[in-house]
Order: C-alpha cells, then structure tokens, then sequence
DNA sequence: CATACTAACTCGGACTCCGATATAACGGAT
DNA sequence: ATCCGTTATATCGGAGTCCGAGTTAGTATG
C-alpha cells in the first residue's frame, strides 16, 4: 500500500495541479485548464498537450477515472474525469511531503538570509 | 525583476530540492546528493545524471555559482556551489506559491469526500 | 594493498512538457 | 441561416528533462 503510493511521488507540478484540481469536484478537460490558471492566478498555465499526455498517465496508473458524458442537458462533447480513492491518497501524501518541504525552506531562507532586518 | 523570477517558475522537484539543499550552506555535488536524501527522510533520491543537468542549467541561469575548489586540507576533488541571490529570490517564490498550493490543497481534501456512483 | 566509500562526471534511452494545430459543436447576434 | 468567438477534445513533434548505469579516480581504514 505504501509502496503503491510512494512510487508516484514526487509529483511533477502539472500532475499535482491537475489532481488537485479534481479534489474538490468531478471535471472535464477543458474545466481543469481554467481551474488551474485560476487557482494559481495565472502563475500557472496548462496547455492541451500537457493536460491530455498527464490526464492519459493517471489513467493509465489508476489515479483518475473517466467519467464519460454526463447525462442531461449537458454539452455533450464534454468528458468527466474523477479523481479515483488512490489518487486522493497519492495527492495526500504529495501534499504532506510539500508541506515538509515549504517548513524545511522556510527556515534555511530565513535564518541564512544575507543580513538586513 | 518579478518578470525574471517568474520564468523559472514552476521549479521542478529535483530543481526545487537541489536550490533548497544550497539555501543553508555551500555545498559539493556528492553532499547535495546526500542532503536532499536526508531532508527527505530518503522518500525522494536524485541521481548523478539529475543532479548534473540541473546544476548546469542552474549555472546558465545564474541561479547557482560554482566556487570551485575550497582552501583548506579539504578534499581536492570536490567542487563547491552556492546558492546566488537570484536564486535565493527564486527559491523564495517558489515555496511561497507552494505554501498556497498546500494550503488550497489541504482544505480540498478535507471538504470533499471521495463520492460513490 | 585491498576494498569500501567518496566524488565528479558522461551517456543514451525513456519520458515529459508544451505550443501549434486540427476538428468540431455550441451560443448569440445579426 | 450563417457567421463568429468561445468551448471542447485531441494529436503532433521538437525541445527539454529525468535518471540509472557506467567511468574514472582520490580517500581512508584495516
């Protein structure tokens, strides 16, 4: 189980960034290149290429469902993707590990920093 | 300058780790290695051939300086870098747009349960 | 002097990024 | 009806990156 979700890790930031953009709700393509850009306030951007070779691998690798169309009054050229159990939990243990990372840098920049109050 | 720093963002995990492991000290390619081990308690490890692009193109960035060889009865063969202002802006950037990602991150995974069809 | 570790560095194949491009359905305004 | 900007999915190919295996050689200890 362990092993299942550290493999993954690290994560490259477009792969963290499409996860995270399917944490809070089931989305398609398209959505998940707005979600990101607004997320990150422009910081940063996905274009088509990256988001259909990464969306690809985490199907691949099981982190992500494909939905299909969804029913109703819908557009129906729009394809829903889910984040699957495992994704949630390699977004997880991702998110910690970065969490370690931002208190460990936090502190060198801090207490190394050229001097000046 | 905003413009400058913003270019090189997203970091890489294994650009991130390197810049983060010079943020405390100068330090030689083999103890970089050793230290981005050790600061991840081993869950992520870079290799020679990851290590090397990436101080190469840290140097073409002048992000990294190279010191050369240290005076001393220090071991002859290693070559020092240090972390250049630059970089340290860099870094800086990063890890707070990483703080923000954790933190969105962190109230997604916790207000939305995984859902059932 | 052997052997384990330290140290820098190269190589090449696999993988990833990412904009340009293609295709087409949608929505609203003429 | 037709035009047009936007929404939407998807592919392509070049550039860039990753990364372990291998090379070479100095150091340190027994």
């Amino acid at each position: 189980m362990k092993e299942e979700i550290s493999q993954f890790i690290p994560l490259s930031p477009a792969t963290l960034h499409i996860l995270l953009s399917l944490a809070g709700e089931d989305r398609h393509g398209y959505a998940i290149m707005q979600e990101v850009a607004r997320q990150s306030e422009g910081r940063y951007k996905l274009g088509p290429g990256t988001l259909y070779d990464n969306l690809q691998k985490l199907l691949d690798w099981r982190l992500v469902q494909d939905l299909g169309q969804r029913s109703g009054d819908d557009d129906p050229r729009r394809r829903y993707y889910r984040l699957a159990p495992l994704g949630r939990a390699v977004l997880s243990a991702e998110v910690s590990r970065l969490d370690d990372v931002v208190r460990e840098a936090k502190l060198r920049l801090q207490s190394a920093r050229p001097r000046r109050a």
